[in-house]
DNA sequence: AAATCCATAGGACATTTGTCCTATTAAGCA
DNA sequence: TGCTTAATAGGACAAATGTCCTATGGATTT
């Protein structure tokens, strides 16, 4: 496999299993199964599957800063770089499907069970936020730059709900050409700083 | 109390913690506490849990037809019934900053646990769905009204998602706004059958 | 070679959870 | 009034869950 220590390998394992089955339906049991390790040995690496849910978000934290660098590596132009964000429901659609967004559903769950963690959570959406506000800001939109970077994370977050609901990725790819064109029509005339 | 019999009691406390807590997260004796009705009478009334998330989602599937009936009744104009669906988002604006959107968030934990309940729960984006599908189609936008009908309902999912996350019923408010203005563009050259 | 430390295994333990059984009481009906 | 059925209470029970302890094996260091 492709995790050096064990420790890496129990977080990638519990990672998935949170995002498909959610944090509290994952059991211990669960996880050792699938990282074929004794419960023993479990907890070694982790005192409390709390700790094990802050190792994973620590993770997707460290994935998604990483991701938002690239797309800002990949292109100085702001409109490309949420063209990017955009573009991720795509590459992800079938998991999207199936599991809904894994920022959206974690946080959604962990506020139902008010849990320690949900602020931690939360910074998962944090991140999106202020980047794309950024992106916007580069824009020329630096009026609205925060309403429309929520703007766009909303749909993201509806247009996941939806598609996990009703299991249709079609939806997502039409949802996708709209906040498209809706992108375009910033870069055209941006100075009139519409919200649609 | 304004319930008749134990049994709608326990549902209407049931609907309550499943919305605030969860459905897994929600134990028999998180409700026979609240009921305060012994776990024995509980099992009487119903054999399983999964019985009572049944009784929960058949009753939240009887009052959204009630609801959207009456706000069938209240105007003919669809555009004003259109209102009245995204103007719900702000009459429950408290509820849904604490506990997300009742629909969304049920369903999202349904698909996560694979639940048997999954498809009646689905019922109740169904039910919006074609409601407000018929309302685009009366107000002249027969190609599009079900893109248009799901596209409105993603929006107020996403909205429920984030101001749920951020704790933030103001985003609510400037969202709504924002829908609002959308619907109008309808109203005034509905011909054009746009979607924006 | 001896000693120390880390990883792993397997099982113990108390608690919770969903489920179910039995006994008692209340209510409707003949 | 007597009989049948429904409602309620309290506890039993097995399974699962999170947590924790102890023992063994292997590796590194002295």
């Amino acid at each position: 496999m492709s995790t050096k220590t064990t420790r890496d390998h129990i977080v990638k394992c519990a990672d998935q299993l949170f995002y498909q089955q959610g944090y509290e339906h994952t059991s211990f049991a669960d996880i050792a199964n699938i990282v074929q390790i004794s419960r023993g040995n479990f907890y070694h690496h982790f005192k409390t599957k709390d700790e094990i849910l802050e190792a994973v978000i620590d993770v997707r934290l460290a994935k998604t800063r990483k991701m938002l660098t690239e797309w800002e590596n990949q292109s100085d132009q702001p409109a490309e770089r949420i063209r990017s964000f955009i573009q991720l429901m795509i590459t992800n659609k079938i998991a999207i499907k199936n599991y809904g967004c894994p920022v959206g559903t974690l946080c959604a769950e962990l506020a139902k069970l008010n849990h320690a963690s949900q602020a931690e959570a939360n910074k998962l959406f944090t991140l999106f936020r202020i980047w794309l506000r950024k992106q916007f800001t580069l824009l020329g939109c630096k009026e609205n730059a925060e309403a429309l970077a929520m703007h766009l994370l909303a749909r993201s977050q509806g247009v996941a709900t939806l598609a996990n609901a009703f299991h249709d990725e079609k939806f997502i790819k039409q949802e996708v050409t709209q906040m498209c064109d809706w992108l375009d029509s910033f870069t055209s005339h941006a100075t009139e700083n519409q919200t649609h």
